[in-house]
DNA sequence: CGACATATTGATATCCATCAAACCGGGTGG
DNA sequence: CCACCCGGTTTGATGGATATCAATATGTCG
């Protein structure tokens, strides 16, 4: 994997709270690049300053499991680990910012607030994954789209339109629904009044009565 | 949550490496018993020294989703946070090793081995949880059962018979199916010859072909 | 404008859920 | 000891939610 060593920032990260400085650089994929592979050397730490990014896991035969989209200031690819557990690609195009693995754990292993934010990453990462399995398990397509675009306008809230930088291919991959069940569960929200469509995508959506969208999901 | 003081012993807890004395106390929880609730306070962490523990989310209406079993020797209810966010119930009698969240906590919060290894389970919970979403989203029934006593006998490990201390309600809750479909699968695994069973109860199985079982579940 | 990717919509198939009944072992009490 | 019940499991029949297949829009980009 190459990385040029273009613009080297010198601000610690602040996804990690130290006061360190961990000569971070930046570098920008574009749509639909790979990032890292799956059992790949885990050579970085990512910030994304722009853009968006999936990361999944797939089986042998192609079929394939989004574990989460990244956003503008969420950091992957910490894996605690010599090597990526999944793949990561650029959904759009897309600027990291990169922080060596190696010298990462070298300052995390002694600095125990470098530690304590490791973990409460970790922690937030765990909480997502089981709150998708039960998504998974045991919601139907409907209560899964409505759930994830909840999640996603609350994530990228502060706007009134919400605008999905991901296909319905990975919204479906990240479901575990196919393209079209997708289509008709997003078509339904549209028909009950809670979603409307603007501009000429499909992805800019509003959300027109989040009550209700919340009610379609099932919350715990 | 009442916890008695009965015979508090003196050692480290194994489970984190620490070598100061988190005085921990045993309890001993009977079959179906409440261990937690989800949104309880989190006031204790626990280790298993005997029996097994089922840990899961439930939506409103009933549907439930087992995130993970936990066995002898596993530790749970480490959540690095001050609610649960899930149940855990003895699936048998179940006897566990409590040590106080708080103290701990604090232990954790200044010492770099605590925290490492704290980060090293919780990191493996999120491993768990994100082959387990593969699972859930992309596979059918037949590789979900493989994958399920695939797991167990990795695990279990050790002896011959493999000895399932769970139900089939709480397996199909583990794989998002129903117990009509896993009594299926593991029907269909005896037909091929893959499984056999031993003893009078259905809980007790012998993997004949480890092979063919890992092929029919699908690795990625 | 034309070609290609992406999304929607419709028709049909399939896997798994649901409903229902039988089975089985284990406890209990006569 | 056996009859009975009871929870758990298996097995069978049917239905339904979603996948699959196919055709049609719609948007994007050269």
């Amino acid at each position: 994997m190459y990385v040029p060593s273009t613009k080297p920032g010198t601000d610690s990260l602040q996804g990690f709270g130290s006061d360190r400085a961990i000569a971070p650089s930046d570098f920008t994929y574009k749509k639909g690049k790979t990032i890292f592979l799956q059992d790949d050397p885990a050579k970085y730490v990512y910030e994304i300053k722009s853009g968006a990014v999936r990361t999944y896991k797939s089986l042998p035969d192609g079929r394939r499991q989004i574990n989460a989209f990244h956003l503008q200031g969420d950091v992957f690819g910490v894996d605690n680990e010599k090597f990526h557990r999944f793949t990561a690609e650029a959904i759009v195009q897309t600027t990291v910012r990169l922080v060596s693995h190696g010298s990462f754990n070298m300052v995390a292993e002694s600095d125990p607030v470098v530690l304590q934010n490791l973990l409460r990453m970790t922690t937030r990462s765990l909480q997502h994954a089981e709150n998708h399995m039960l998504l998974l398990g045991r919601k139907t397509a409907l209560e899964r789209t409505a759930a994830f675009l909840h999640e996603m306008d609350e994530r990228a809230a502060a706007t009134d339109v919400l605008s999905l930088p991901m296909s319905r291919r990975d919204i479906a991959d990240y479901l575990g629904l196919t393209i079209e069940t997708v289509s008709r569960a997003v078509a339904k929200l549209h028909c009950e009044g809670v979603i409307d469509f603007v501009g000429s995508t499909q992805r800019e959506i509003v959300i027109l009565d989040r009550k209700r969208l919340a009610a379609f999901d099932q919350q715990p």
